[in-house]
DNA sequence: GTCTTTCGGTTCATTATTTGAACCTCAGCT
DNA sequence: AGCTGAGGTTCAAATAATGAACCGAAAGAC
């Protein structure tokens, strides 16, 4: 791997720790020396992707990302445009909602509309949705182009519980029923108790950008209420996809694309 | 330079281009090989921090840094906390208000609550704001170690108007009296026929995190304007810092810390 | 229609950078 | 005192980055 890609995957690591850690913890995470390590925090601290706490000496995720983010949302106004429709859903639906993005061959949690209720299912701004493990990881998986799917259901599927899915052929059997349904239903892929429905923000006729989904507790989520929430979350996707792709979304037929 | 600091610089140049730009552009901008430029994009690609349109060939800003951001903003609320109150100061005073953070030995642009005015100033977000000519710049420095001030005031200054200070005697006394006043005021430093105003946000005893700025038309903005100006955005500052980082603000003296 | 330039992208011998075991110093523990 | 693991540094050996030259495609020039 490039000197690049080892630094990016060290600031990967970095974000994904619960909090401020020390130069040894982070190599050990990364696989790194130590020496190695150091150098490459000194030189992402340079141009402000990490920031070292003076007294503690610790690492932790600087403020670079936060400009780019900002010219990113200028540009493609993602966030802004989709934060509205989730916090509608939310409170339509009083289960909690989250966005995610795909990039970097991930999908990641970007914003998260919490329930109000007390007994509710907790989503981590940031954390990455396995494709094969959740509503969101489906119902944007369904809508990729074969080739996607190919390489994501290549992989080795972990199983977060004993629901999983992670037979290739059972989950394109599933993503099938997804791709006609419009949305996609996920029991218990990632943590037990939960059930989660999601559809993909997408322009018409290319790979999905993300996901919206609700999460909610297997106690709350009857066979009638999960259609009422997947129909929910399909009709807020498409609005979502509206307002960022423009109206040409209501006439492209899903199915179509799959043809070839 | 280390090749981690080379492909950062390469991603900021990206960020910093008005729009999507092809293979040569980036390597002509960044003072790169062709091949090494596009060794640099592919490894960026791979995690998420650019993209490449597939009809275009161009690249631009990917998706990765929006979720290192919100991860970023989840620990540290910098955004969440002083947009409201930006806002509230934008249409107390009518003008364009902008806050920046400071990462990367820099001060960027992360968020603007434009005027309603037609007459206005427009700041783009992203933007960097120089130390020595810009009200933000100023608010910031001044409230910095002397060690910092030494810093920015050591490399050459650029002289962006007929108005702008680039004589570091007569920014060190201009950032004295902000530091007495509170807020600094920068007149045409920028651009012409621009005034603005600054506070610093910052913990008590430690270097700012960044700034938040008024930035009006000079034709709108007589000395007692500036003034009023001036008091609100030093209150706002310090309504946005008690929220960020306690309440142990009032009590600190900004003058102490400089005796050393 | 053909020539020319410029584009994105690739190759591979040369070159410069990265690497990591060993080392240092310091703070806290036994 | 002696030990342990922290953050940080050094330098010869190992490895990865580099860029001139190259390709095919496409946009402009003539």
């Amino acid at each position: 791997m490039s000197t690049i890609g080892k630094a990016l995957t060290l600031l990967d690591t970095i974000s994904r720790l619960e909090k401020e850690a020390g130069l040894s913890d982070i190599a050990r995470h990364c696989g790194l020396d130590k020496a190695t390590a150091r150098r490459f925090l000194v030189e992402l601290e340079k141009h402000g992707f990490v920031e070292q706490d003076m007294e503690t000496r610790r690492y932790r995720l600087g403020g670079a990302p936060v400009r780019l983010a900002r010219i990113r949302e200028t540009r493609f106004p993602y966030l802004s445009v989709a934060t509205p429709f989730a916090k509608e859903l939310a409170s339509l639906t009083g289960e909690t909602v989250h966005l995610s993005e795909h990039a970097a061959g991930r999908l990641s949690t970007i914003h998260v509309e919490d329930s109000q209720r007390a007994h509710r299912v907790i989503v981590d701004v940031g954390s990455i949705l396995p494709f094969h493990a959740t509503a969101s990881g489906l119902g944007f998986l369904a809508f990729c182009p074969q080739k996607e799917i190919d390489a994501a259901l290549s992989a080795p599927l972990q199983a977060f519980t004993d629901h999983t899915l992670t037979d290739p052929t059972a989950l394109r059997q599933t993503l099938g029923e997804t791709l006609r349904r419009g949305y996609s239903i996920c029991h218990h892929g990632l943590e037990t108790g939960v059930v989660s429905v999601a559809a993909p923000i997408r322009a018409p006729g290319s790979t999905p950008v993300g996901a919206i989904a609700i999460a909610a507790p297997a106690t709350r989520a009857d066979k009638e209420t999960v259609e009422q929430m997947g129909r929910a979350v399909m009709a807020t996707a498409r609005r979502i996809s509206e307002r960022l792709f423009g109206l040409e979304q209501a006439a492209a037929d899903p199915l179509a694309r799959r043809a070839g």
